[in-house]
DNA sequence: AATGAATGAGCATTCATTCAT
DNA sequence: AATGAATGAATGCTCATTCAT
């Protein structure tokens, strides 16, 4: 195992991520077997050796992978945005976009609990860490109240992977058209983050 | 497979559910053999098969045991609040508390995504029509900001998942004892939902 | 393991025996559970112990019972012909009704071939030895040509065999009404017998 | 599972049928687990599943296998008789002979109904199909009576079964010389069949 | 006489990984 | 770089049989 050294390389790898992701989506870690995966990307089923030491390094890979782009998308959505509170939204809707497209972002995540740990701690924690640092550089400018950046990175999280999970995971099925958050829903959703953002003093 | 018809069967029964809820927390649910389970129930392989017609059924029935119990600890704890506010703190505390004692019932859920996904679903829709049940009535009763009850809902158990994930089950190593939320956190989130709930105007 | 010793505990190995034909007959040696058997005849596991010292046993006494009646339902059908050749006839087609009736004779008896060779073979050499006494009678009356009686013994058996499972076990759908030989096939195949048998002389 | 590509793998194929004719033969169908059948081939147990889907899929295949080369040596023996009469009485004594080799031509076919009954049929069918045609021409041609070629075909390969069975596989022990079945009762068996395809009238 | 509970041996099948080419 | 062949450990599940009641 270890990194292409040709184009050719490079390209067969790629195709053996890309083949991963979708399987792993599809049927979970442990149905998602090393032959389907290289099945699906077109390679000899000793191909997957030369680029990954395991499966389970091809999983972690791969969740880091999936964590690298979600918040790419997520930070190119909040940039469209002209205000704080639009950044907001706009990030919330580039996020339920990626997940439609790539719903391995819940599946394999909620699997990697038991199977990489440490992939799918490192997975949340980036994306709060991205949270928290937006949210104090707004509660510092007064854009918000006073309140913890931390848990109110892990609570606006949560808040998104749950409706996430409700509104774009369940009602998809895999080959239909991807779905969206009811507008309806996003915009109650966002009201309730601004009510408990704003929140100056409370009980 | 069939129920026990004796009291020596049922209590066979229940030494296999209590087994199964280790085992499948402990190493999830593909490297939770059944013969492993078994071991730790103290019964022969065989036995199993008595009261459960596979692996996957006896997960699907520790997922709906678990999602019974932690609904009761929680209503149980939401009880001993006397205003509304309390309720809720108490029932997340309540929730909290449960997921100590039962770290399945986030391992076991989470994994539940891939392994049985109708099981999973019905545990989550029903602590949301749980949780919506309660939010309706106190809105109807202007205890609480004219929110959708269903979405106020659903993002109110994403933060309880997400802030128990971060603070009670990671810090939790087996065999420890359980951890609790840290106050000044369980404090600012409680702080976060009040602001949210009682939201009365919104962009 | 013992005989029954009251009524009502020969009344229970006969609904044994009989649940047995069924169920060996449709699912084969293998697949026919002790479990299954007891079930079909309506008696709990370990009475199935009362009466049969194993499977195997219980599947020798079947072939036996089975052999007992094919034979006594042939001699019966051949007593109603008033000509030999009559009651040749005769004695076909009771053994056709009586496969008809009881496919196990076929099913059984081939499975038996590895599962209880012993049992198999008495079962063919019973038939055989009747035949060919019956045929050595004839032959001595100067009713058939002079045919060496086993021999001729076991090849009509063969066609006899061959024959009934061609048009009465093949058509057989389980649960459909029990097929007959048709009577231009038993009409050619009593022929192509009398053919053999006559023969006075050969190339 | 899918065909060989290599001649390697084509060869290992060519072991397991070979390993599987006689453990199938010796053992019957349940008694012979995949492990034995490739311990007797001298591979690992994973590399049946190279080249069969299934225990039954081997099994299936090895009665086709054995259909197509008891019909070769059937007709590959007919060949040597030089008048109709001669090719009858070749064919059977190459059937006996392929039978004394391949003992799996009876046990494996027997037990067969309960396993495999399709591939069971196929292989009676074919035989008779075969016997049949030639029949006919004989009948077209005169050398025979006026039989209906069907009837005759199964009636003959009923004979051809039945006296196998008991003179060739009978005494036959596993690892003994390989039995004929004595002239004197091949000779009584052509007779009769003679005798039934002459015939030219009948009641 | 009857039975439901319990068991452990046995088996078909899957799969991550290695290796020779 | 690429691959198909090979493997053996692991596992879910079945089942004949025993036994306490």
């Amino acid at each position: 195992m270890s990194e292409p050294r040709t184009a050719r390389g490079a390209e067969t790898k790629r195709r053996i991520v890309a083949a991963a992701e979708e399987v792993f989506s599809e049927q979970g870690y442990q149905q998602a077997s090393v032959l389907r995966i290289t099945e699906r990307a077109g390679v000899g089923q000793g191909t997957f050796y030369l680029y990954f030491a395991s499966k389970l390094d091809l999983f972690e890979a791969l969740v880091d992978d999936l964590n690298r782009r979600v918040r790419q998308a997520m930070s190119e959505g909040a940039a469209r945005g002209s205000t704080r509170a639009e950044a907001e939204a706009a990030g919330f809707r580039a996020f339920f976009a990626f997940a439609a497209e790539h719903p391995a972002v819940f599946r394999v995540m909620r699997e990697a609990e038991q199977v990489a740990p440490a992939a799918m701690r490192r997975h949340y924690e980036r994306i709060a860490a991205s949270y928290a640092e937006g949210l104090e550089a707004a509660r510092v400018a007064g854009e918000i109240g006073d309140v913890d950046p931390e848990v109110a990175a892990w609570a606006l999280m949560g808040i998104g992977e749950m409706v996430g999970m409700r509104w774009v995971l369940w009602p998809h099925q895999d080959g239909e058209t991807a779905p969206q958050v009811p507008k309806a829903v996003l915009d109650q959703m966002m009201r309730l983050i601004h009510g408990a953002l704003d929140a100056k003093e409370d009980a």
